[in-house]
DNA sequence: ATTATCTATAGATCTATAGATAATGC
DNA sequence: ATTATCTATAGATCTATAGATAATGC
């Protein structure tokens, strides 16, 4: 069952709706009373089912909270990622990553969970391992396409590898959901703003910016 | 006993130093073999103590863990804090900081635990909670004013204000500790490194580099 | 026939506490 | 008298699995 298909039947409609449920509803539970206390039992009961008919969809607790993660990321890609990962300007990229930072700050228990998941696949064995391995691939390869191209016509710094303020904007993006989780008041998305403001430069920037730097 | 003092006598010397001895000892399990598995009854062996016998100095395995983390930033603090936060240059600044950063390339053990801990220290109930929210308040305040003092000799920039670029400057190592542990081959003091270079300019620097950026 | 679910349970931890005894120090 | 430690244990979870029964679909 699950993802590692035993059965050669595969799922019926009924199981493939209810996964999907599960899924949907476990992100809302989390969001709404934060990720300490979402045990399987906890979400299993939020969509009418023991713990272990739960568990009859996913292999372990573990991978569960993956497929959550996963879910996550794919809601998330559908609402913020379409039009900045694909429209390849800073303006673009910047809107898109600052709209999903701010809409963080709107479901602090999801926040909660992708900083512990990520501390926990750091485990290689762990199922979430490869999935946030590649996560942060794609993340850091648009960024560091959208950089290197813009970097040329001057519109952002050419003074660092794009790879590696690519891994930057990256670093910042979860560091500051560990302050913001201590100290809620933290405005990410503002300070995400004020970095890309640093690195980058309007044209009217470079008319008016006639200092050194 | 432990810190929330019911006894009125205190402690004996033995019980002091047992104290002591478990929170090196745990330093060094940790750093050794990860976080991950490292349970007070694995501690309490590594210095000849039941489970029982060790909690008997700490009221919780939070603050049991609590106090490692305040342990290792005590130690860490006397040996690259000391110059790096008194000298209030960047080069100083920057000197202290990566080193410390290279240096926990070396503890990953201790890199786990820490991020873990700042995880769960999110929650307000946790013994951990005003030591984060603290260390991070000095470490920011430490960085804000060296930046805020040398922008004005143009060493570094001063489009930002110095507590946001604080907090960049945070968020970065926090945030790359994520990536570190889950792809050891990222250097993350070379890209802190970088991160500076960024940042500041050298008297060179102003020389040369004659673009409007 | 296979999947979807349940109840029940084994087994693994882990935390905290109670109730001893031995060692320390006012 | 108080602290330092032990053994033992209660109790709380939580995960995974076994063994049912009901529903679904080749």
């Amino acid at each position: 069952m699950a993802d590692s298909r035993k059965g050669q039947r595969g799922s019926y409609a009924k199981g493939v709706a209810k996964r999907e449920e599960i899924l949907e509803r476990a992100l809302e539970v989390i969001a709404r009373e934060g990720y300490r206390g979402a045990s399987v039992k906890v979400l299993a009961e939020a969509v009418g089912l023991s713990q272990a008919g739960l568990l009859h969809y996913f292999d372990s607790k573990e991978e569960l909270f993956t497929e959550i993660v996963r879910k996550r990321d794919e809601v998330d890609m559908r609402h913020y990622g379409t039009d900045a990962f694909d429209d390849a300007t800073i303006p673009g990229l910047r809107e898109g990553y600052v709209s999903v930072i701010r809409h963080n700050s709107d479901v602090p228990g999801l926040v909660q969970l992708y900083s512990q998941m990520s501390v926990d696949a750091a485990d290689a064995q762990h199922p979430a391992h490869r999935f946030f391995i590649e996560r942060g691939e794609n993340l850091r390869a648009v960024f560091a396409s959208v950089i290197a191209e813009r970097s040329r016509s001057g519109e952002i710094t050419d003074q660092i590898d794009p790879e590696v303020l690519a891994r930057i904007f990256q670093a910042v993006a979860d560091g500051l959901q560990l302050q913001w989780m201590l100290e809620p008041e933290v405005d990410m998305a503002a300070i995400v703003e004020q970095l890309f403001d640093l690195l980058t430069h309007t044209p009217t920037d470079r008319i008016t910016d006639d200092r050194s730097n």
